[in-house]
DNA sequence: GTCTATAGACGGATAGAC
DNA sequence: GTCTATCCGTCTATAGAC
């Protein structure tokens, strides 16, 4: 049985997603949770500030999972790229461009006006660029080419949704994937190395 | 001498980007704009709405030209983004990350909440592939792939300007960069080019 | 036609009943 | 400790004075 505080915790995440941080009513989200208004702040006494913070934290750091789910079972380091992308058009498509970045809206929103907030999405992407290191080195790249990797797989998934879901098209997606395989062979060059996965690493 | 409505729309532009279009308050906006209240829906009778879209039309279609300012007078392909991008990091330490895409943050905002102006940010973002396709085709690109390069651009500066605004670093920005040059390496190459400005096109 | 004062709705937050 | 009724500020929008 699912907790009213991960109820309201998951109402909010679904909401700022769509609606953003300052878009996104206190009354909406406890509604959505099927919560009495009252005990949001009970479970957050810090208010709006406090809920979008841990909001952010969490359902942040759930994604961080998507490295492991995506790239890791991946026979080689490309592939796993493109499977990662693939799965970020196929979710396009499936919400009908609903599903984005969980955390791109607030992070955009709050980097100069709200800075406990922006502090959250800052440490939720390092966290993102942690596990993304971790798992390219798995592959045999030396960890400060796995987190420029990482960085560019990043960067291009979050500006590919905004694009896709502002044009209605997975195309960006499409060409932010390939972008981001070059940018691995380029660094899989210098190296002289294949991308397969060593056998010391696995 | 600039108009009231001029001014309004500068003082929109600057708020919504640093605020987002539902944290920026009408009244936030005369206010910058040195305009009495009622007189923003005199030039904006449709109201908020309206108001955001002429913004984000105008202001978005103004960093059009930035394409022709940096790409277009390089010599070649490939220092004409290194160029890009280093302007966007120059950019980013001389506001102290406050300054980063006019539209994007409204871009997401809109995107499943608000179809008029969710359809403003994807024709501002078309207009700039547009602008962008015919500069790279300057340089000898097929349409097709001068299109993928500015997609690829495009998406890796957006997706840098969230991460290095939350951050406050602008690492992001410089492997969002090193990774469309490895694009337009990758699609050079596919032509057997040298990326030289042909001379039939100067 | 420019501007002020205000309406009406909704925002976040809280006091207090149970 | 759970929940409801309400407070006060701010929001967008408008009516009407000048």
């Amino acid at each position: 049985m699912t907790g009213t505080k991960d109820r309201i915790l998951a109402a909010g995440a679904e909401l700022f997603r769509h609606g953003g941080y300052a878009g996104t009513g206190m009354k909406q989200i406890v509604e959505k949770a099927g919560a009495p208004f009252g005990s949001v702040y009970h479970f957050f006494p810090g208010g709006k500030e406090q809920l979008g913070e841990e909001v952010v934290r969490t359902s942040g750091m759930q994604y961080a999972q998507l490295f492991e789910v995506f790239i890791a079972p991946s026979p080689d380091l490309i592939t796993g790229i493109e499977t990662f992308f693939a799965g970020a058009v196929t979710t396009l498509l499936d919400t009908d461009y609903v599903e984005g970045c969980p955390i791109a809206t607030v992070a955009l929103e709050a980097a100069t006006t709200n800075e406990p907030l922006r502090r959250a999405t800052a440490d939720v992407f390092e966290a993102w660029t942690k596990a993304g290191t971790k798992g390219f080195s798995a592959f045999g790249l030396p960890e400060e080419h796995a987190r420029t990797l990482t960085l560019a797989l990043v960067t291009s998934l979050e500006g590919a949704f905004v694009l896709c879901r502002s044009m209605r098209t997975t195309e960006p997606m499409a060409v932010a994937g390939a972008a981001v395989v070059d940018v691995a062979r380029r660094l899989l060059a210098e190296l002289g190395d294949d991308g397969k996965r060593r056998p010391e690493d696995s």
